[in-house]
DNA sequence: GTCTATAATACGATAGAC
DNA sequence: GTCTATCGTATTATAGAC
Protein backbone atom coordinates (compact mmCIF):
# COMPACT_ATOMS: atom_id res chain seq x y z
CA UNK A 1 0.00 0.00 0.00
CA UNK A 2 1.88 3.07 -1.15
CA UNK A 3 1.87 6.28 0.89
CA UNK A 4 -1.26 8.21 0.26
CA UNK A 5 -1.15 10.81 3.07
CA UNK A 6 1.31 13.40 4.71
CA UNK A 7 -0.93 13.37 7.83
CA UNK A 8 1.88 11.95 10.01
CA UNK A 9 4.13 14.68 8.93
CA UNK A 10 1.88 17.52 9.19
CA UNK A 11 1.06 16.49 12.85
CA UNK A 12 4.35 16.18 13.74
CA UNK A 13 4.95 19.90 11.78
CA UNK A 14 2.15 21.65 13.53
CA UNK A 15 3.18 20.20 17.00
CA UNK A 16 6.83 21.53 16.37
CA UNK A 17 5.61 24.60 15.87
CA UNK A 18 2.94 24.88 18.35
CA UNK A 19 5.07 23.28 20.93
CA UNK A 20 7.81 25.72 20.46
CA UNK A 21 5.65 28.44 21.45
CA UNK A 22 3.31 27.08 23.81
CA UNK A 23 5.29 24.74 25.74
CA UNK A 24 4.33 20.95 25.67
CA UNK A 25 2.01 21.33 27.92
CA UNK A 26 0.07 23.94 27.17
CA UNK A 27 -0.20 22.54 23.42
CA UNK A 28 -3.42 20.69 23.12
CA UNK A 29 -4.06 17.75 20.60
CA UNK A 30 -7.11 19.60 19.40
CA UNK A 31 -4.59 22.75 18.73
CA UNK A 32 -1.88 20.45 16.68
CA UNK A 33 -5.23 18.96 14.80
CA UNK A 34 -7.07 22.04 14.02
CA UNK A 35 -3.20 23.64 12.79
CA UNK A 36 -2.41 20.58 10.91
CA UNK A 37 -6.29 19.88 9.20
CA UNK A 38 -6.00 17.03 10.72
CA UNK A 39 -9.44 15.80 12.72
CA UNK A 40 -9.07 15.34 16.25
CA UNK A 41 -10.18 11.38 16.41
CA UNK A 42 -7.84 10.46 13.26
CA UNK A 43 -4.65 12.23 15.06
CA UNK A 44 -4.71 8.28 17.07
CA UNK A 45 -4.59 6.35 13.93
CA UNK A 46 -1.08 8.38 13.89
CA UNK A 47 -0.03 8.30 17.77
CA UNK A 48 -1.11 6.81 20.46
CA UNK A 49 -0.42 8.59 23.16
CA UNK A 50 0.19 12.86 23.13
CA UNK A 51 3.62 11.74 24.43
CA UNK A 52 3.89 10.08 21.36
CA UNK A 53 3.34 13.36 19.21
CA UNK A 54 6.33 14.96 21.57
CA UNK A 55 8.66 12.16 21.51
CA UNK A 56 8.09 12.23 17.17
CA UNK A 57 8.88 16.20 17.89
CA UNK A 58 12.00 15.81 19.58
CA UNK A 59 13.22 13.53 17.19
CA UNK A 60 13.16 15.77 14.39
CA UNK A 61 14.61 18.41 16.51
CA UNK A 62 17.39 15.98 17.46
CA UNK A 63 17.58 15.17 13.64
CA UNK A 64 17.94 18.39 12.27
CA UNK A 65 20.85 19.73 15.19
CA UNK A 66 22.57 16.58 13.92
CA UNK A 67 22.13 17.76 10.55
CA UNK A 68 23.63 21.17 11.50
CA UNK A 69 26.32 20.10 12.97
CA UNK A 70 27.29 17.95 10.38
CA UNK A 71 26.84 20.97 7.47
CA UNK A 72 29.60 23.11 10.18
CA UNK A 73 32.16 20.72 10.25
CA UNK A 74 32.12 19.14 7.00
CA UNK A 75 35.96 19.94 5.19
CA UNK A 76 36.66 22.92 7.74
CA UNK A 77 39.12 23.70 10.53
CA UNK A 78 37.69 23.07 14.06
CA UNK A 79 37.93 26.61 14.85
CA UNK A 80 35.46 27.78 11.89
CA UNK A 81 33.37 24.64 12.71
CA UNK A 82 32.55 26.32 16.03
CA UNK A 83 32.33 29.94 14.38
CA UNK A 84 29.64 28.81 11.89
CA UNK A 85 28.05 27.12 14.69
CA UNK A 86 27.79 30.57 16.09
CA UNK A 87 26.83 32.17 12.99
CA UNK A 88 23.82 29.85 12.43
CA UNK A 89 22.02 31.23 16.37
CA UNK A 90 22.91 34.39 15.47
CA UNK A 91 20.82 33.85 12.12
CA UNK A 92 18.47 32.45 14.01
CA UNK A 93 18.15 35.26 16.90
CA UNK A 94 15.56 36.77 15.92
CA UNK A 95 13.06 33.77 16.60
CA UNK A 96 14.69 32.42 19.49
CA UNK A 97 14.17 36.56 20.85
CA UNK A 98 10.57 35.57 20.76
CA UNK A 99 10.22 31.90 21.30
CA UNK A 100 13.40 30.83 23.72
CA UNK A 101 15.87 28.07 22.07
CA UNK A 102 13.35 25.32 20.96
CA UNK A 103 15.33 22.40 22.25
CA UNK A 104 16.41 23.89 25.80
CA UNK A 105 12.45 24.69 26.04
CA UNK A 106 11.66 21.33 26.39
CA UNK A 107 14.75 20.21 28.62
CA UNK A 108 13.50 22.92 31.26
CA UNK A 109 9.51 21.65 30.71
CA UNK A 110 9.68 18.31 30.38
CA UNK A 111 12.58 16.96 32.89
CA UNK A 112 10.53 18.31 35.81
CA UNK A 113 8.78 14.88 35.86
CA UNK A 114 9.85 11.35 34.65
CA UNK A 115 8.87 10.96 31.29
CA UNK A 116 10.92 9.62 28.96
CA UNK A 117 10.54 12.74 26.55
CA UNK A 118 12.61 14.17 29.43
CA UNK A 119 15.65 11.98 28.35
CA UNK A 120 15.10 12.52 25.11
CA UNK A 121 15.42 16.38 25.06
CA UNK A 122 18.40 16.12 27.32
CA UNK A 123 20.16 14.26 24.79
CA UNK A 124 19.83 16.54 22.41
CA UNK A 125 22.15 19.05 24.68
CA UNK A 126 24.56 16.25 24.83
CA UNK A 127 24.35 16.00 21.47
CA UNK A 128 25.62 19.94 20.78
CA UNK A 129 27.87 19.11 23.47
CA UNK A 130 30.12 16.32 22.24
CA UNK A 131 29.78 17.81 19.20
CA UNK A 132 31.68 20.95 20.46
CA UNK A 133 33.91 19.05 22.85
CA UNK A 134 35.15 17.02 20.20
CA UNK A 135 35.94 20.27 18.05
CA UNK A 136 38.11 21.21 20.89
CA UNK A 137 39.67 17.83 20.69
CA UNK A 138 40.62 18.02 17.00
CA UNK A 139 42.20 21.69 18.05
CA UNK A 140 44.58 19.10 20.38
CA UNK A 141 43.47 20.74 23.70
CA UNK A 142 43.88 19.05 27.01
CA UNK A 143 40.61 19.73 28.62
CA UNK A 144 38.48 19.50 25.57
CA UNK A 145 35.25 18.39 27.51
CA UNK A 146 35.19 21.27 29.61
CA UNK A 147 36.01 23.63 26.73
CA UNK A 148 32.93 22.28 24.76
CA UNK A 149 30.55 22.88 27.81
CA UNK A 150 31.88 26.62 28.50
CA UNK A 151 31.08 26.97 24.74
CA UNK A 152 27.49 25.18 24.59
CA UNK A 153 27.05 27.37 28.01
CA UNK A 154 27.45 30.40 26.89
CA UNK A 155 25.96 29.85 23.50
CA UNK A 156 22.60 28.53 25.74
CA UNK A 157 23.06 31.07 28.24
CA UNK A 158 22.71 34.13 25.75
CA UNK A 159 20.04 32.33 23.73
CA UNK A 160 18.06 32.22 27.44
CA UNK A 161 19.05 35.90 28.34
CA UNK A 162 18.31 37.05 24.95
CA UNK A 163 14.30 35.27 25.27
CA UNK A 164 13.99 36.77 28.89
CA UNK A 165 14.87 40.47 27.39
CA UNK A 166 12.94 40.01 24.15
CA UNK A 167 16.08 41.40 22.43
CA UNK A 168 17.89 39.01 19.86
CA UNK A 169 20.28 41.87 19.61
CA UNK A 170 22.01 40.94 22.80
CA UNK A 171 21.89 37.53 21.18
CA UNK A 172 24.20 38.43 18.15
CA UNK A 173 26.53 40.80 20.16
CA UNK A 174 27.10 38.17 22.81
CA UNK A 175 27.80 35.89 19.47
CA UNK A 176 30.29 37.97 17.62
CA UNK A 177 32.39 37.79 21.53
CA UNK A 178 32.13 33.98 21.46
CA UNK A 179 33.67 34.23 17.78
CA UNK A 180 36.54 36.68 18.86
CA UNK A 181 37.20 34.32 22.05
CA UNK A 182 37.55 31.07 18.96
CA UNK A 183 39.42 33.45 17.10
CA UNK A 184 41.72 34.51 20.17
CA UNK A 185 42.11 30.73 21.46
CA UNK A 186 45.65 29.90 21.17
CA UNK A 187 46.71 27.22 18.89
CA UNK A 188 47.75 23.92 20.77
CA UNK A 189 50.90 21.98 19.18
CA UNK A 190 48.67 18.84 18.42
CA UNK A 191 50.46 15.13 19.06
CA UNK A 192 51.09 13.51 16.25
CA UNK A 193 51.71 9.54 16.17
CA UNK A 194 54.33 8.85 14.11
CA UNK A 195 53.90 5.98 11.90
CA UNK B 1 -7.69 42.03 63.68
CA UNK B 2 -4.49 40.60 64.57
CA UNK B 3 -2.84 37.79 61.56
CA UNK B 4 -3.93 34.50 63.51
CA UNK B 5 -2.60 31.96 60.54
CA UNK B 6 0.09 31.55 58.57
CA UNK B 7 -1.67 30.51 55.55
CA UNK B 8 -0.68 32.57 53.20
CA UNK B 9 3.14 32.15 53.32
CA UNK B 10 2.59 28.44 54.11
CA UNK B 11 0.67 28.68 50.79
CA UNK B 12 3.14 30.79 48.39
CA UNK B 13 6.38 28.23 49.97
CA UNK B 14 4.71 25.42 48.82
CA UNK B 15 3.70 26.49 45.53
CA UNK B 16 7.27 27.72 45.13
CA UNK B 17 8.63 24.48 45.97
CA UNK B 18 6.14 22.10 43.89
CA UNK B 19 6.59 24.82 41.21
CA UNK B 20 10.88 24.75 40.73
CA UNK B 21 10.42 20.94 40.60
CA UNK B 22 6.78 20.46 38.41
CA UNK B 23 6.79 23.65 36.48
CA UNK B 24 3.53 26.05 36.65
CA UNK B 25 1.61 24.52 34.72
CA UNK B 26 1.79 21.43 35.61
CA UNK B 27 1.27 22.49 39.08
CA UNK B 28 -2.62 22.31 40.46
CA UNK B 29 -3.98 24.24 43.12
CA UNK B 30 -5.03 20.83 44.92
CA UNK B 31 -1.11 20.16 44.73
CA UNK B 32 -0.95 23.50 46.87
CA UNK B 33 -3.24 22.58 48.98
CA UNK B 34 -2.16 19.27 50.12
CA UNK B 35 1.51 20.58 50.43
CA UNK B 36 0.81 23.42 52.44
CA UNK B 37 -2.32 21.64 54.57
CA UNK B 38 -4.50 24.10 53.55
CA UNK B 39 -8.03 22.90 52.31
CA UNK B 40 -8.30 23.54 48.76
CA UNK B 41 -11.75 25.69 49.04
CA UNK B 42 -9.85 27.89 51.22
CA UNK B 43 -6.99 28.86 49.01
CA UNK B 44 -9.44 31.45 47.09
CA UNK B 45 -9.51 33.39 50.12
CA UNK B 46 -5.99 34.16 49.66
CA UNK B 47 -5.48 33.91 45.89
CA UNK B 48 -8.41 35.02 43.30
CA UNK B 49 -7.08 32.54 40.58
CA UNK B 50 -3.50 30.35 40.28
CA UNK B 51 -1.99 33.26 38.38
CA UNK B 52 -2.12 35.18 41.40
CA UNK B 53 -0.38 32.25 43.51
CA UNK B 54 2.43 32.26 40.48
CA UNK B 55 2.96 35.86 40.79
CA UNK B 56 3.45 35.94 44.47
CA UNK B 57 5.79 33.02 43.95
CA UNK B 58 7.63 35.11 41.55
CA UNK B 59 7.44 37.94 44.04
CA UNK B 60 9.32 36.03 47.03
CA UNK B 61 11.85 34.52 44.27
CA UNK B 62 12.61 38.39 42.91
CA UNK B 63 12.95 39.74 46.72
CA UNK B 64 15.31 36.95 47.56
CA UNK B 65 17.72 37.26 44.41
CA UNK B 66 17.64 41.14 45.41
CA UNK B 67 18.63 40.28 48.89
CA UNK B 68 21.81 37.43 47.93
CA UNK B 69 22.74 40.48 45.18
CA UNK B 70 22.98 43.03 48.31
CA UNK B 71 24.79 40.85 50.14
CA UNK B 72 27.48 39.46 47.41
CA UNK B 73 28.00 43.49 46.94
CA UNK B 74 28.40 44.96 50.23
CA UNK B 75 31.70 46.28 51.36
CA UNK B 76 33.59 44.84 49.19
CA UNK B 77 35.27 45.32 45.71
CA UNK B 78 33.05 44.62 42.38
CA UNK B 79 35.69 41.63 41.42
CA UNK B 80 34.96 39.78 44.38
CA UNK B 81 31.63 40.69 44.72
CA UNK B 82 31.24 39.09 41.03
CA UNK B 83 32.78 35.71 42.80
CA UNK B 84 30.71 35.48 45.41
CA UNK B 85 27.62 35.23 43.53
CA UNK B 86 29.43 32.68 41.50
CA UNK B 87 30.38 30.38 44.75
CA UNK B 88 26.70 31.29 45.51
CA UNK B 89 25.51 29.50 42.54
CA UNK B 90 28.71 26.68 42.99
CA UNK B 91 26.58 26.20 46.34
CA UNK B 92 23.38 25.36 45.27
CA UNK B 93 24.17 23.26 41.99
CA UNK B 94 23.27 19.90 43.31
CA UNK B 95 19.52 21.37 43.33
CA UNK B 96 20.54 22.97 40.18
CA UNK B 97 21.42 19.89 38.76
CA UNK B 98 18.16 17.91 39.49
CA UNK B 99 15.14 20.49 39.14
CA UNK B 100 16.88 23.63 37.06
CA UNK B 101 17.18 26.99 37.74
CA UNK B 102 14.05 28.47 39.33
CA UNK B 103 14.10 31.73 37.62
CA UNK B 104 15.33 30.66 34.34
CA UNK B 105 12.69 27.68 34.51
CA UNK B 106 9.83 30.54 34.73
CA UNK B 107 10.69 32.51 32.11
CA UNK B 108 10.97 29.61 29.64
CA UNK B 109 8.03 28.51 30.66
CA UNK B 110 5.69 31.40 30.90
CA UNK B 111 7.03 33.55 27.94
CA UNK B 112 5.25 31.26 25.47
CA UNK B 113 2.17 32.98 26.21
CA UNK B 114 1.11 36.28 27.60
CA UNK B 115 0.29 36.46 30.94
CA UNK B 116 1.74 39.42 33.19
CA UNK B 117 3.53 36.70 35.04
CA UNK B 118 6.27 36.24 31.93
CA UNK B 119 7.41 39.86 32.78
CA UNK B 120 7.44 39.22 36.45
CA UNK B 121 9.38 36.08 35.53
CA UNK B 122 11.65 38.10 32.99
CA UNK B 123 11.90 40.99 35.34
CA UNK B 124 14.28 38.87 37.44
CA UNK B 125 16.68 37.83 34.32
CA UNK B 126 16.73 41.72 34.23
CA UNK B 127 18.01 42.63 37.81
CA UNK B 128 20.39 40.16 37.47
CA UNK B 129 21.87 41.47 34.34
CA UNK B 130 21.59 44.77 35.91
CA UNK B 131 23.14 44.14 38.96
CA UNK B 132 26.60 42.63 36.99
CA UNK B 133 26.35 45.48 34.67
CA UNK B 134 26.80 47.38 37.74
CA UNK B 135 29.80 45.36 39.34
CA UNK B 136 32.00 45.58 35.79
CA UNK B 137 30.97 49.96 35.31
CA UNK B 138 32.49 49.84 39.26
CA UNK B 139 35.33 48.07 37.30
CA UNK B 140 35.60 51.05 34.29
CA UNK B 141 34.91 48.88 31.92
CA UNK B 142 33.34 51.03 29.25
CA UNK B 143 31.06 47.79 28.14
CA UNK B 144 29.71 47.26 31.57
CA UNK B 145 26.44 45.80 29.37
CA UNK B 146 28.22 43.74 27.37
CA UNK B 147 30.09 42.43 30.34
CA UNK B 148 27.60 41.80 32.41
CA UNK B 149 25.23 39.85 29.87
CA UNK B 150 28.49 37.67 29.15
CA UNK B 151 29.00 36.95 32.81
CA UNK B 152 25.10 36.43 33.22
CA UNK B 153 24.74 34.12 30.14
CA UNK B 154 27.85 31.77 31.81
CA UNK B 155 26.03 31.28 34.84
CA UNK B 156 22.73 30.43 33.22
CA UNK B 157 24.39 28.58 30.34
CA UNK B 158 26.10 26.70 33.30
CA UNK B 159 22.86 25.90 35.05
CA UNK B 160 21.13 25.05 31.98
CA UNK B 161 23.37 22.69 31.25
CA UNK B 162 24.05 21.10 34.02
CA UNK B 163 20.63 20.82 34.63
CA UNK B 164 20.07 18.73 31.15
CA UNK B 165 23.53 16.37 32.03
CA UNK B 166 21.80 16.06 36.03
CA UNK B 167 25.26 16.82 36.58
CA UNK B 168 25.87 19.13 39.38
CA UNK B 169 29.88 18.55 39.09
CA UNK B 170 30.31 20.27 35.73
CA UNK B 171 28.24 23.65 36.88
CA UNK B 172 31.29 23.56 39.88
CA UNK B 173 33.64 23.37 37.37
CA UNK B 174 32.22 25.85 35.25
CA UNK B 175 31.83 28.68 37.99
CA UNK B 176 35.60 27.92 39.14
CA UNK B 177 36.26 28.66 35.40
CA UNK B 178 34.35 32.10 35.54
CA UNK B 179 36.14 32.89 38.94
CA UNK B 180 39.43 32.62 36.86
CA UNK B 181 37.49 34.65 33.96
CA UNK B 182 37.49 37.43 36.62
CA UNK B 183 40.51 36.95 38.07
CA UNK B 184 42.02 37.28 34.85
CA UNK B 185 40.11 40.36 34.01
CA UNK B 186 42.78 43.61 33.52
CA UNK B 187 42.34 46.28 35.95
CA UNK B 188 40.93 48.98 33.62
CA UNK B 189 42.14 52.52 35.58
CA UNK B 190 39.16 54.08 36.61
CA UNK B 191 38.10 57.92 36.07
CA UNK B 192 38.06 59.88 39.47
CA UNK B 193 36.79 62.95 39.49
CA UNK B 194 39.04 65.67 40.77
CA UNK B 195 37.90 67.18 43.70
C1' DG C 1 -12.12 33.10 58.18
C1' DT C 2 -12.68 28.17 57.27
C1' DC C 3 -14.07 24.20 54.79
C1' DT C 4 -17.12 20.77 52.04
C1' DA C 5 -19.39 19.97 48.14
C1' DT C 6 -19.88 20.80 43.57
C1' DA C 7 -20.29 23.49 39.30
C1' DA C 8 -18.05 24.39 34.77
C1' DT C 9 -14.97 23.31 31.64
C1' DA C 10 -10.93 21.63 29.21
C1' DC C 11 -8.51 17.82 27.66
C1' DG C 12 -6.68 13.15 26.62
C1' DA C 13 -8.42 9.24 24.88
C1' DT C 14 -11.91 5.83 22.82
C1' DA C 15 -15.99 3.77 20.33
C1' DG C 16 -17.78 2.82 16.39
C1' DA C 17 -19.97 4.28 11.87
C1' DC C 18 -18.32 4.90 7.28
C1' DG D 1 -7.83 4.83 6.88
C1' DT D 2 -10.98 8.52 8.18
C1' DC D 3 -13.96 11.11 11.08
C1' DT D 4 -17.88 12.29 14.52
C1' DA D 5 -19.51 11.88 18.76
C1' DT D 6 -18.58 11.20 23.27
C1' DC D 7 -16.60 9.22 27.59
C1' DG D 8 -13.86 9.85 31.82
C1' DT D 9 -11.13 12.51 34.36
C1' DA D 10 -8.48 16.40 36.03
C1' DT D 11 -8.59 21.06 37.28
C1' DT D 12 -9.93 25.85 38.05
C1' DA D 13 -13.15 28.11 40.40
C1' DT D 14 -17.54 29.03 43.14
C1' DA D 15 -21.56 28.40 46.36
C1' DG D 16 -22.84 28.32 50.62
C1' DA D 17 -22.91 26.09 55.36
C1' DC D 18 -20.41 26.76 59.59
Amino acid sequence: MPKTSDKRERLIEAAKGLIHQQGFHRTTLADIAKKSGVPLGNVYYYFKTKEEIGEAVIQERKKKLTGTLDLCCKQVDPKAALKKLVKYVSRGSDEVAEKGCPNASLCQELDKNHSSLADSADECMRVMIDWASDQFKALGYADPNRMGFEFVARLQGAMLLGHALHDPKCIRRHMNALCEWIDGLNDVPVQRKIT
